[in-house]
DNA sequence: GGCTGGTATGTAACGGTATAACATTTCGAA
DNA sequence: TTCGAAATGTTATACCGTTACATACCAGCC
């Protein structure tokens, strides 16, 4: 089992190279799209790279607070609704709150699976449960604009039972 | 095509009828579960079948204060939490609003589709979807509590180049 | 009947999420 | 340099949901 493969980022993942890779990414892709990854927008992102957990936007601001002056709501929405446009945020539904893209770049169906034990959101891009959605709306003769996908549960970790995965 | 498995309810379907019937089951629901369905709980139910359309609490308010005085939201929510406890309403995370069951009394998982054109929303309970999604958290090992599967689209009524489905 | 405890309802205030409307600044291209 | 578009800033407001506490209703029991 690879890292790159694996759902729940595991603790003791290179969390700096994490984010600086992801920053990377965010840079490249805003300059193929002529899109501009301002200090802003690329602030939010960088609060919302800091862990793999969902943050609202209010918390994104007070984070923000804590060097310099806290943003108004609309500062931060209009810098979430620029990373979603160009793919490196998602936001969830369920939560009410924003998550930084796990593979930014490629065009992907995502789905998401929360712990509620610790927080960790998992981005998945599974195309048999993709396919199995488009099934569903096909069988009923119903266009799919935008599939929302947030499964809530516990996380390996935060299972009591928890046992080795046999790979130890 | 019987009208009972058709996912989106034909606008020529005899409303009353299952309004009426959809009533009845909450009240034998209730009544088995000792639960007490007061006015209050039914006319918040009343409201979300009054149509096939996802309602806000407000809303329902809102409607509610045609015969009367407007409740407090905490009276909606409460009405709704109880609701949505005995399995009779179901909550739209994608859209912070409720709607009533469509086929209440039996434990089911349910997935939405959302018109985004008309408002329909159609509950379906796939068990291939709901495969996948337990089959997804299983291969990374994730304990599924809440699955939320809502996928907003066009029903076929709203489409533009909407064809025959065959059987007219 | 009258107590009593649990359930349901009523009321007011508040907190969290998100957008609207409008002013100002920044930036890149002409 | 001028100009228009994009981005940011400011204020206010709308919408969603909860907290805290008071009151009313409805058994079962003395
Ligand atoms: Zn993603
Ligand atoms: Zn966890
Ligand atoms: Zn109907
Ligand atoms: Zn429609």
């Amino acid at each position: 089992m690879t890292h790159a493969t694996a759902a729940f980022p595991e603790s003791r993942h290179d969390h700096a190279d994490c984010v600086e890779r992801t920053l990377a990414a965010a840079e490249r892709i805003c300059r193929d799209r002529q899109a501009r990854l301002t200090p802003q927008r690329r602030r939010v992102l960088e609060v919302l790279l800091a862990d793999h957990v969902a943050v609202g936007a209010y918390e994104i601001a007070d984070r923000l607070a804590e060097n310099g002056r806290r943003p108004a709501p609309t500062i931060i929405y209009r810098a979430l609704d620029f990373l979603i446009e160009v793919g490196l945020v998602h936001r969830l539904a369920s939560l009410n709150a924003f998550i930084a893209c796990g593979h930014p770049g490629s065009a992907h169906g995502a789905q998401f699976l929360i712990c509620n034990g610790c927080g960790l959101v998992a981005e998945i891009s599974d195309p048999r449960l993709a396919g199995a959605v488009a099934e569903a709306a096909r069988r009923v003769d119903f266009a799919v604009l935008r599939p929302i996908v947030e499964i809530t549960g516990r996380c390996p970790a935060c299972r009591p039972g928890l046992r080795g995965r046999g790979d130890a």
